[in-house]
Formats: C-alpha cells, structure tokens, sequence
DNA sequence: CGTGCTGTTGCTAG
DNA sequence: ACTAGCAACAGCAC
C-alpha cells in the first residue's frame, strides 16, 4: 500500500541507517522483477561508495552515493527490511544489499510490482522512471493551482485525476478517497468542473492527510513495513477507506463504495454531495 | 477449488 | 489528446 506517507516513513529510517555508511556486497537472487534489473550499474553505483543521502521522489525511495542512485519502488507489496543475516530468508526475497556481517537490508516483494533501478549522476531530473513526475505536495509551492490548471483540460473524475502522478505524486487508491472526504468533494465530480477555491482545499486536506500519516507511520492495510519490519497505524484514523456501509466519522450516514478505473472508492455521501 | 478482490504504474486501444 | 482498461504477480477471503 505504499503511497507517499508509507514511502515517506522507509525513506526516514532507511536514512537515518545508512546515511555515511556503504553497501559491502549486494546479491539479486533473481534477474527481474517487474523488469530486469540493472544488476551490473547497481553494485558499480554502490558496493563500496558512501551513502551520502536517503531521499524520496513520488514513491520511490533514492539512495545516493558519489556515482549516482539506486532507485526502489515498493510497488504494491514490497518491504525493504534491515535484517540480520542469519535471519531465515522469507518468500520472494529477490535482493540482499550487505553492509557488513551483522546487518543487511532485503527487498521483498511478492507480487514483483516493484522495481530496482540505477539512476546517473545529473539523471534525477530524465531519467524515464521520474522526469514526468509531477508535483510534490509537501514540498512544492502553488500546488493548488497547479492542479486548477492542469483539471482545465481534464474531464476524468477528480479522483482519478488526483491519483495521477504526472500531476500531483503521492497520492494513491486511499489517501485520495481520505483527501476528498476530507475536502467535502465527491470523487465522482469532473475534475475540469472544479474552482481555484475547490482545489486550495483539496490541497490543503492532501497535505493534511499525508502529514498525520506520515506522523503515524503510514497505513499498513496488509503488506507495509518499514525498515524494522514495524507497521504503520495510520489505519486507525482512516475515516471512509474501507468502510462502506460504516459510520461517517463526521455525519454518521452509511459511508458509500463505487468502483472508478476498477479500483475502490470510498465517499460520504451527504457530506461529499457536491457534484 | 474457483472467483474476485487487493496498495502501482505504464502501455495500449479506443 | 484524453481516458478507460488491462497486464505484470501472489495471496487471501469467500
């Protein structure tokens, strides 16, 4: 389930980790996963180079090194776990990146959505997995109008157009139905239909969202971890993601479910009726 | 034991 | 040009 909070929380104790330290051997135990893996460039890029900064673009975590970055996405049901190495393997461990003979970090990933890439030196801004990543709603400025702008030529419904990382990156099948109900819209209404004044509250409830996420440690639906192998909990205080016919937090009518793109979408009804 | 869901992304066909 | 649908995969609830 990693969306931005979850990401966000792996970037934060991979970092603290493993910033200043280097990878002494790395081992893929398979060739591919969703693509091939650019085994080679990875361990050029990193068996012996100081980490010198753990960061995060959209979902995908970059470790960085004076050679340039490992990319990692989690995909649907990816972990990146700090391990002892005589810990028992799990299923689908697909990679082992060693930092020395007590501690190691493992890619897992059983449903192999996920992707390990390199990226050069100067590539952070082209490379094909991140140059048409839109905006960063936690840190860039203007955002609201950004998404103003580019729903002008849009009639999908505000929803999927919030899901859209060229757009906006970030926000995925939960905190966009979490931001919506927050922001009192319904996903179903046509994004093109929407103000300026629709959008600066659609960003700030986005903002807000992912910031209490990110304070609890992201959501763990499932699959999540975070390097320790700890869950989020942020799944307490989600308010309409999975609770069709539950409660709404806010009204107490029956919270509703309708599938858009073939994917969930959770909403109040009476709360989020403009459309 | 099928069938239909599940957190993502990018390609394809319309 | 935009958008819905699907494929890639494994696991699990029903």
């Amino acid at each position: 389930m990693p969306e931005l909070p979850e990401v966000e929380s792996l970037v934060r104790g991979v970092r603290k980790q493993l910033l200043g330290r280097s990878f002494k051997s790395i081992k893929f135990l398979r060739p591919d996963i969703r693509e091939p893996i650019p085994v080679k460039r990875i361990k050029e890029i990193l068996i012996g180079q100081k980490i010198s900064d753990v960061s995060r673009r959209g979902k995908y975590m970059l470790i960085r090194t004076a050679r340039g970055f490992l990319g990692v996405h989690l995909g649907m049901s990816g972990r990146f776990i700090e391990s002892s190495p005589n810990t028992e393997m799990a299923n689908h461990t697909h990679a082992l990146f060693c930092v020395n003979d007590r501690v190691e970090y493992r890619f897992i990933d059983p449903r192999r959505f996920g992707r390990l890439f390199s990226v050069e030196k100067g590539e952070l801004h082209s490379h094909p997995f991140l140059a048409k990543l839109g905006k960063e709603p936690l840190e860039d400025e203007h955002v609201a109008l950004h998404l103003y702008q580019e729903s002008r030529k849009r009639s999908q419904a505000v929803k999927i157009f919030l899901m859209d990382s060229t757009v906006v990156v970030g926000i995925g099948n939960i905190y966009a139905s979490e931001a919506l109900w927050r922001a009192r819209i319904h996903p179903q209404t046509k994004a093109n239909l929407l103000s300026l004044a629709h959008y600066e509250s659609i960003a700030s409830s986005v903002t807000e969202v992912l910031r209490e996420a990110i304070a609890h440690g992201g959501t763990t639906l499932k699959d999540y971890r975070d390097k320790d192998g700890n869950p989020g909990y942020f799944q307490t205080n989600l308010a309409v993601y999975g609770k069709e016919a539950k409660p709404c937090p806010s009204c107490r009518q029956m919270i509703a479910k309708v599938i858009q793109s073939g994917r969930s979408t959770f909403f109040c009804p009476f709360c989020q009726c403009a459309k």
